[in-house]
DNA sequence: TGTTTATTTTTGTGATCACATTTTGAAAAT
DNA sequence: ATTTTCAAAATGTGATCACAAAAATAAACA
């Protein structure tokens, strides 16, 4: 306990140590690299990253706000476990919330954007082809956002992203097993229901990419995994 | 300037001082008496509240994750001014959100519950007639959130939070100068329904509740509402 | 050998301090 | 009177320390 692998992560210069704590932890939640209930230390974490409590600290509040962490009755600190239960409802939530922002990006979309949302997908599905997964969840994510993103209002993206966020350990893990989630595609559908402004026609290319993605796993499936992974 | 008008809550015996700064905040934010703009200063609130800087700093962490407060690039914190494109665009995603919430509370609800909801309601109307706002205001959330948290898994919840957090400011406002906002009681349809078990009814009484009470402004009525709060 | 008790270590928490940056307010110059 | 310049105050930030509670380890007992 207490050693804690961190991948180091780009600091720009400028950037307060507790947002890059925030940054550089959120980036090991997300890529699974922290065992869901393994506990956090403070100090533990600090140390690793050569700083002090203080900024850590605030990092771990705004985390634990974000849904990535869960703050025991102990004070203690942990990734929180994913269960069967937890899992459908995640899903079914990032259905409704991604629906719901693509329909309220739509009225807002420039076709610079419809063009950028294209290459985003050609770049994918290179990374797909190399078999690059990492890369490929990456552009996946970088998709939907340059969509929801067209919105200049912006509160429902940090909701989405909160969402991916408690997603993320598993979804690394189901990428590792499982080959049906390269299959699916429905970025074109979108692309195209978005070059016609068709808002519902968007709201079920983006409902059509999830459920049949991530969200296509059936209970026993998705027990399945969750041994697989260990938890 | 620096003179922030808190005022105090109860503190139940364990509390940490970074919880109690962040509730303490939270309900200034939520009945709007930090004015929005205004900036707040983490020395300002340690000593309103006579505590020190470090667990000020994770209360404000955590309210700007939640959407309650925005950090400027000065890294001056404020609440955030309200404008009628985003009062919109909260009010549609209150709705599409809560919905789901309710629709995935019915499966979980008991009778018990339901009785629960009538006792509240009927709480709400004693309290309108007797034209005490801030109590029906409470009593709202508290007829709303004994719905959602009938689900065991809690992931949609602090999402409806947040957004009645980021609606909080104007609703305060609101209710003082907009009698619409009373006559409105879809409680009773959505108790009917849940009696029913039938999710498509309950979605439907959540949706005109929100939509015909706060979110049954037009954009003229909110930027007049705006003005009249001086913002 | 297994359980309980005592001691040591670890950990979260909150206050304080020093530093760098920003903001503010006064003084000087145009 | 308006703008510019400069000093003083305020502010965010991050490290360090002391304290209390919790966890882990060692010792004593059954």
């Amino acid at each position: 306990m207490g050693n804690l692998a961190l991948e180091p992560l780009d600091r720009p210069e400028g950037m307060t140590t507790h947002e890059y704590a925030h940054r550089r932890l959120r980036q090991a939640i997300m890529v699974g690299s922290i065992r869901p209930g393994e506990s956090l230390t403070i100090r533990g974490i600090a140390e690793a990253m050569e700083s002090s409590p203080t900024p850590v600290r605030e990092a771990l509040r705004r985390l634990s706000s974000e849904g990535a962490l869960r703050v025991l009755d102990n004070r203690r600190i942990m990734v929180p476990r994913m269960t069967a239960d937890r899992f459908l409802e995640l899903i079914s939530l990032r259905s409704v919330l991604e629906q719901h922002a693509a329909r309220r990006a739509v009225p807002h979309i420039t076709e610079r954007r419809i063009d950028r949302l294209a290459e985003i997908d050609r770049a994918q599905d290179d990374a797909i082809a190399r078999k690059d997964k990492a890369t490929a969840l990456l552009l996946n994510q970088e998709f939907h956002r340059t969509l929801y993103t067209a919105n200049p209002e912006q509160v429902i993206m940090p909701m989405v992203e909160s969402v991916w966020l408690q997603l993320g350990p598993l979804l690394g893990i189901a990428m590792e097993h499982v080959e049906q989630l390269y299959l699916v595609d429905r970025h074109q559908e979108a692309i195209a229901a978005l070059r016609k402004r068709d808002e519902d026609a968007v709201a079920a290319a983006i409902d059509a990419d999830i459920r049949e993605g991530i969200g296509g796993f059936e209970r026993p499936a998705i027990e399945n995994l969750l041994r697989l992974a260990g938890q």
